[in-house]
Order: structure tokens, then sequence, then C-alpha cells
DNA sequence: GCTGCTAGCCTAGGGCTCCTAGGCTGGAGG
DNA sequence: CCTCCAGCCTAGGAGCCCTAGGCTAGCAGC
């Protein structure tokens, strides 16, 4: 363990690193701060608290998912926008599963944690745009659309899927066709 | 606080009302002998661990779901049925929200909880059979299904959908609809 | 009724976590 | 050169989880 200079952008990064490894609710602060050769008093100097720890290991992962969300959005419309928005989704709480969980923490309006999570939202309305859907149902495809997501994977993660023989990515492929299907022909009203 | 006799029953209920009222997370094993009005220790007699108490938490509320959601599909088939057990589940998470968050911890195979999430599952694939899937779309669907429901009342539940106007009610009783129509249209192979 | 077992409480205490208070120091800026 | 302060330290309190070991009341068997 290579022994850095303490700063927040390096403790929270650590951290996030911490929670792909241990789980995010194994991330401690004296943990973090063995990690980085030191005594955890010490990192007071430049946290807060726990909770601000964790709101900052939650914005930084809502900050890179929206980046490659946004990354993969780009140049795709219709369900081609549709599969390559879930996928990275997917692919980012797999990749990173402590990060993933960190998004539940409460965010609070009136942290820097709103703004990130609009940006989410924005993209989330982006793979709308080859559907042609008016308000309000865009709203209601999206609510559908960022649960199902959200719901699927965090059901992957904790294991609710293993029991079956059926595999996880070809019911995900089915999944999203039908929701495609489902956005081309939204109920009217 | 009347003060009962302790038993793991009685503990487990009392940790489900705690969880409900002060959040999951909140449930030790301190304030749980506080409400008794004995010593931490005590309950050691009684409980393993704090671990085998969560679990016992989320299998009574597994327990209480699945009896809720059969009193809703009694009787009922096709949409009807979906509708009856999308709403049991939603208003089941929005009654007991500290006992729905129990139901995430991990519940590893081998223990009483698999009996009970088996019986989940069976009663999501009870919805289908007015929709004759067969097999495996059958399981995707149940994936969609419980994805849905799941990441919709997680959203909702943390404040996902507050931010804009449109009511979750409203989205809620479309999303259910989209869902039918997918059900009713399922694309084959 | 007496004896002995056990369920279920207790105190004591160790280890980990979060966090506060207050002290020391090395290096940057005046 | 001297001052200041960022950033480390030690000390310590409070809460939580859990173990070890002791006391007691009530029940079972004689």
């Amino acid at each position: 363990m290579v022994r850095e200079k303490v700063t927040v952008e390096r403790l929270t990064r650590a951290a996030a690193e911490m929670a792909d490894e241990v789980g995010f609710d194994n991330v401690t602060v004296s943990a973090l701060a063995r990690a980085f050769g030191v005594k955890d008093a010490s990192l007071y100097s430049h946290l807060g608290n726990v909770h601000e720890l964790r709101v900052r290991v939650a914005v930084l992962a809502l900050t890179e998912l929206a980046d490659r969300v946004a990354d993969a959005l780009a140049g795709r419309a219709g369900k081609d926008a549709l599969v390559a928005f879930a996928d990275a989704y997917r692919d980012y709480a797999k990749a990173h599963p402590g990060r993933y969980t960190a998004l539940r923490v409460d965010l609070t309006p009136g942290t820097p944690a709103t703004a990130a999570a609009r940006r989410h939202s924005d993209l989330t309305r982006a793979i709308l745009r080859g559907y042609h859907l008016p308000e309000p149902a865009a709203t209601d495809a999206i609510r559908l659309l960022h649960s199902t997501f959200h719901g699927y994977v965090t059901l992957e993660q904790s294991g609710g899927f293993g029991h079956h023989p059926r595999d996880a990515d070809t019911s995900w492929s089915r999944v999203l066709d039908v929701l495609d299907t489902a956005l081309r022909h939204w109920p009217p009203d």
C-alpha cells in the first residue's frame, strides 16, 4: 500500500474501491485510515463525518455512471439507445457493486448529489427521444425504465436469479425487447 | 412499553416494528434490549448474533408479504391478478418500509428464508397463469415483473420520484397497463 | 419437601466504530 | 527569521457487538 497524501478526493476514490472489494457497508473511517497508514481521528481534518464520506462515494458513482451512460448513448437512437443505456447501467453495477450500492444512500436535496441525479434523469429522458412520447407518458415511461433497470440489477446482484437455470443475460435482453415494444406502442392518454 | 416475556418471536416482531419506525439499519441489539427493559447481553440467550436477528425480520417480512399477495391473488386472473399482486406488494412496502428494507439482507441458501422466497416466486408465477406464457418466456416475464415492482417501490421509497409533479400512483397504474400489454403480446421465442 | 438442573437474567469486560478536544510540527508566506 | 496553520498525533468518551462467567427462580424427579 503506497502511502499517498491524504485528500478528500483520494479518500473518496479509495472508499469507492474499498466498497467494490469488501462491500459498501464495510467501508469505515477506521478502515480507510488504516489504508492510508494514518490514525482515524486524522481523517476528520478532511471529512465532517461518515455520512459525508458515503455521500461523496455516492456522488462519485452517480457521476461515473452518468459518464458511461452518456458515452453509450452518443449517436444512438431508438432501441439502440435503449439497449446501450441499459447495458451501460448494468455493466457498471456489475463492475462496481459497492459503488452501485452507494447510490442507495439518502441523497437529501441541496447537496451536489441533486445535480448528479438530475443529469441522470436527463439522460434517461434522452432515450425516449427516438420514441416520441408526449408528456406525461414520457415521465411514466422513464419511471418504468428506471425501475426495471434498477430492480433487475439489484435482484441480480443479491443473487435473486441464481435459483433458476435461465441465464440472466438472456432474460435481460428479452426484457429489453419487451420494453422497446412497450415504448413503441405506449397507450394513449 | 409493557415489559413482555422475552422470546425469539417477540424479539423478531419488536425488531420489525422498530425497523418500520426508525429504519432497518437502526435496529440494534442494544436498542432492542432497551425496549424489553433488559441488558443487551441477555438477548444472546435468545439470538446467536445480530445477523440472525436481521434474517429473522427478513423472513417475517417475506412471509407476511407472501400472505398478503396470496390473499390478493385469490380468485383473480389476468390483469386483475397482476394489479392485485402489484398493489399488495407496493402497499406492503409503503406500510412497512423497515420490513421491506429487511428483504435486502443476504438470504444465503439453506435458511428457512429459501422456503419463503420460493413461495414468493411461486406466487409471482401464478400471475402468469392467465397469460399462458410457455417457458422460458414465463421466467423472463417473472423477472421483468419482479424487477419492475421492486425497482419502482425502492425508488419511490427513497424519494426518487419526488422531484417531478407527476403523481406516483398514476405512473404506477400506467406502468401496470403497459406490463399487462407486454404480457399479452409477449414476443415468441 | 428436598435436591439439582436449567432458562434467563445479571455484571464485567474486550474490541471495533465514530467522533471531539487539544497538542505538536514542518513547511510556506510575510 | 518568525508566524501561522494544515495535518498529523494522543487521549478519551460513547455506542454497538459479543463472550465469559455468576446468580436465581422455578420446575422435575425422587
